[in-house]
DNA sequence: TTGAAAGCGCTAACAA
DNA sequence: TTGTTAGCGCTTTCAA
């Protein structure tokens, strides 16, 4: 059995108060005592735990965040910039991953209860739950997410730099625009939607192409339905990893990009820059970041109103719109 | 403030201890009395706090995982998998990044004070920091890392693929090989290359060129040491990424891949089928799910013999060793 | 500067 | 079937 403040008081000839407040490192202790606590505390391989401390301080120290999947870059560089911070700040940083689970709600609920605050991406879960979770008192930034009541967010630029996107496409030429992803699978894609039309000019339209998942697979898939009919003059694509499909199926066809059909993503994830797609860049670690220092200041009580910030985005030119097909 | 045990016992007229009876779905409690307390419950919005709880039960009912880094997607991949599976297990997954923190090995002893178990990616602690804890009575699993001691272990077939890879490479003709990475960085890589090595026949070799980190930006500057003096036949890397920098530039150059030079990773990683690189496949996610459950039986106590993992791997051949330069 | 004692919110052994 | 009571390991008044 591992030693207790108890087993240390004994050992040292001293209350349990003192061992605590050695410890603690709380001062109105004096050196001597301090000393005599700290061989105790040493010959013991006493650590205190947290457990204990935690139940009488009435708090976690732990912060959680939620997220749909891990397998894109997107999250894991969310999570990452996320966890730096949090970790700097002396908090442990519980996940969740709701991809398929089919009782994520009440996982994020369970989560609430064990941790002092925490962070919530994109369409985990449903406003109500949010709203629940913050009349209940906790502590919520909400992330890739459009604020919901009094809770805090952070987001990334998605209207401004996706009518940029398709300025860039209407200068090259093109006035069909197929516009391939659900704006309701995400705030952050219907956003994107919206700059597209804002951008749109006399004679330029743009078509939905409904697709129920932003990957490759989904992608690759609804190429056929254009190989046998028109192609629009560019495929805007809500994400890389459906543009990154269609690109290889297209390419594959042989079909030449961006001469017969440009296509862009979102994102600018690793292999974008290798298939030479033209997309918008994120600054995924940064939206983590920023979770995560709202997060402390709403836990630490240093700010009572909410605050809603948007982070920078980035036009990034590749070959999938401009240039020959080779990246 | 929130409603404590006593709140509901004082409620539904009863004690406390059949208000916990309740709560945890214990048996012996009438029908009628379960459903006072239910209803007290319910209106006092109750939810047992799990500090309390912990305490009492002495466990976390929380697993912790430390890895170096989440940006590629390797770590991250296998952190899915064991999320998944922890989370089906009913346990809080902590999570720890070592990458930038001088005091990782601190943080990771602080980590295990607040789980029930964790799991070990890599070489992001020293083995004494690994024997401190298996001592202190830590339930430990590793992955990506050789067995320690007594400690669990979970790895993925390196010597056998890196074999494989190279008896690829030297049928194509290939003898001038050069191993890219520091076999010192990880156990994983010092195990493909002892592959590597293995695989040679007469009148073949292989030169280590030695790089500190294994990322595109290591890769991308390490060709030019190669562009003004003459090029090996292949270049084995020790992951996608190296590989993937190097191909970039060698490609910028306008060297033949792979006819002048042939390049192979490891890891494929989603960006390795854009580019066209020959790698091994490692069942990532598998990793993470299969460590999950050898640290479940540790704290369950349902085996106390130590176990080793080998999980299989795929040799994934593409153009950058066989066929032409175009994906 | 130190100690005694009362919690923090729960579980679990024992008694009724 | 239910209640009483003693912890779990710590922090934190309040007194000395």
């Amino acid at each position: 059995m591992r030693a207790t403040i108890r087993d240390v008081a004994r050992e040292a000839g001293v209350s349990i108060a003192t061992v605590s407040r050695v410890m603690r490192e709380s001062d109105g202790v004096r050196a001597a005592t301090r000393e005599r606590v700290l061989d105790a505390a040493r010959t013991l391989e006493f650590v205190p735990s947290h457990l204990g401390r935690q139940l009488a301080e009435r708090r976690h120290a732990a912060n959680g965040i939620v997220f749909p999947d891990l397998s894109g870059p997107y999250y894991a560089e969310v999570v990452l910039g996320y966890e730096s911070v949090a970790g700097e700040l002396g908090r442990s940083v519980l996940i969740l991953s709701t991809r398929g689970r089919d009782d994520a709600e009440a996982a994020v609920e369970a989560m609430a209860e064990r941790c002092d605050g925490l962070v919530i991406l994109g369409r985990t879960v449903s406003n109500r739950t949010v709203e629940r979770l913050a009349a209940r008192g906790a502590n919520i930034v909400l992330v890739a997410r459009p604020p919901v009541g009094g809770v805090d967010s952070v987001t990334a630029r998605n209207r401004g730099s996706a009518r940029a996107l398709t300025e860039h496409l209407l200068d090259l030429g093109a006035r069909r625009l197929v516009f391939v992803g659900d704006p309701s699978t995400s705030p952050d894609v219907g956003e994107r939607l919206r700059g597209v039309r804002e951008a749109l000019v006399p004679r330029s339209e743009v078509v939905i192409h409904h697709v129920d998942h932003l990957d490759e697979q989904a992608g690759a898939r609804l190429v056929g339905d254009y190989l046998t009919r028109a192609l629009p003059d560019a495929f805007v694509c809500a994400n890389d990893e459906l543009a990154l499909g269609m690109l290889r199926r297209l390419r594959a066809a042989g079909v030449d990009i961006p001469g017969r059909v440009m296509v862009t993503g979102w994102d600018d994830v690793m292999a974008a820059e290798y298939a030479g797609l033209t997309t918008v860049r994120q600054p995924m670690r940064d939206l983590g970041a920023t979770a995560a220092r709202l997060l402390d200041e709403l836990i630490s009580g240093a700010r009572a109103h909410p605050r809603h910030e948007v982070l920078p985005t980035e036009l990034v030119i590749r070959s999938t719109t401009l240039g020959k097909d080779t990246p």
